[in-house]
DNA sequence: TTTCCAACAAACCACTTGGTCTGTTAATAT
DNA sequence: ATATTAACAGACCAAGTGGTTTGTTGGAAA
């Protein structure tokens, strides 16, 4: 039984996987727009009836992969930064150690949610609330957080705003840096950003 | 001979102008790739062959867009708010007012400088140094009216380092609020960019 | 063993895109 | 008056796009 399992040569949701997979890092490097479907299909070495059964449109895929992919990824990837003891450090040291471990290539792909907020956000309306509500976790979770500490922080801290604030710098120097090669002008707006953070605490 | 000129039924620079400024229009809310020229030339009300007459592709319209649309509005942008006694106040208002003045299409349409970087950085080398140049422009305008000040700022300040910061917290702020449909998060954002300014002061 | 359908394969289609090519006309220099 | 060329007009084209349709096959249930 295990074999006959393990032996399908049709597996419906290892192609499924494969391709989210696939188009998602397709659309982190070249837009949701830019992507082609017949790229897709190449590199999943499948045909077009495949994906076609999989999902209704190259909209639907879109929508797929920002919600079973980027959305898991994005707060598996901010949960640990904030949610310690000390938030602020963990922020600083979170973009730091970001900052470091980046390569080039992460540096001119960008942020998967920020390209596609910029792409898509004023295009398409499905986009556009999943884009808002991702935000809004996000934003959330980094707010209660600070919040938990307030009383290290200083007295006239809006939590929300300065969440928004972070976010906001960190997808800007996503974006600065996307013109020039090289991760000097990102690392130079990260330090800042740090040193904005710990200035947070009284 | 001045009747001549101006009765012209073919003006070429004229032509030239008009679709330059339809093209950044275009440009500026559907981004570049997905303008099409076949729209370009029904709002210039113009065919293929003049718009080909006066550029040689489609690149080098955008090329031609960036510098002698983009370009110099941007620098006339941002030069009367740091061209000023006070720069700190000067980019702070210059900030209050751009948020208090924008229209919700403005905010969905974002900046053009911001939305190209976005776009083709990393997909045209002809954008990407083009950009660049106007970055590092912009950032020296910023940090050397700083500098000018910098007797009532603190002591600590890179003043590269801080310009980069702003105009990346700038940026990310009209990305970020493309998914709302409102200024709230942009205002949000800028309200704590312009504390921040006011807290370089000493 | 047969039946049935999910899971594909792949040809086909309408449409749009940037770009070219050939022809025409307005204006100017001679 | 004529020749010349800049400034267009518009038909045409190959390539690529997302999407549809029809056909095939593997595998599990009856």
């Amino acid at each position: 039984m295990l074999i006959k399992v393990v032996c399908y040569m049709r597996d419906a949701e290892q192609t499924r996987q494969k391709i989210l997979a696939i188009a998602a890092d397709e659309i982190h490097k070249h837009g949701f727009n830019a992507t082609s479907l017949s790229v897709i299909l190449s590199k999943c070495e499948i045909s077009k009836g495949a994906l076609y059964h999989h999902f209704a449109n190259k909209l639907e895929l879109g929508y797929a992969v920002f919600e079973e992919i980027y959305t898991p990824m994005f707060l598996a990837t901010w949960q640990p930064a904030v949610e310690v003891e000390d938030p602020i450090e963990g922020l600083c040291q979170f973009f730091t150690a970001m900052s470091e471990n980046m390569t080039c290539e992460d540096i001119i792909c960008g942020c998967p949610l920020n390209n596609l907020c910029q792409e898509m956000a004023s295009v398409d309306e499905g986009f556009r609330l999943r884009i808002l509500t991702m935000q809004q976790q996000l934003n959330q979770m980094i707010s209660t957080n600070l919040q938990k500490v307030s009383q290290q922080l200083r007295n006239d801290i809006d939590f929300s705003q300065v969440s928004y604030f972070i976010v906001a710098t960190f997808h800007g120097s996503s974006s600065l840096s996307k013109s020039s090669l090289n991760k000097e002008l990102f690392q130079k707006v990260i330090n800042e950003l740090c040193q904005y953070i710990r200035a947070l605490k009284k």
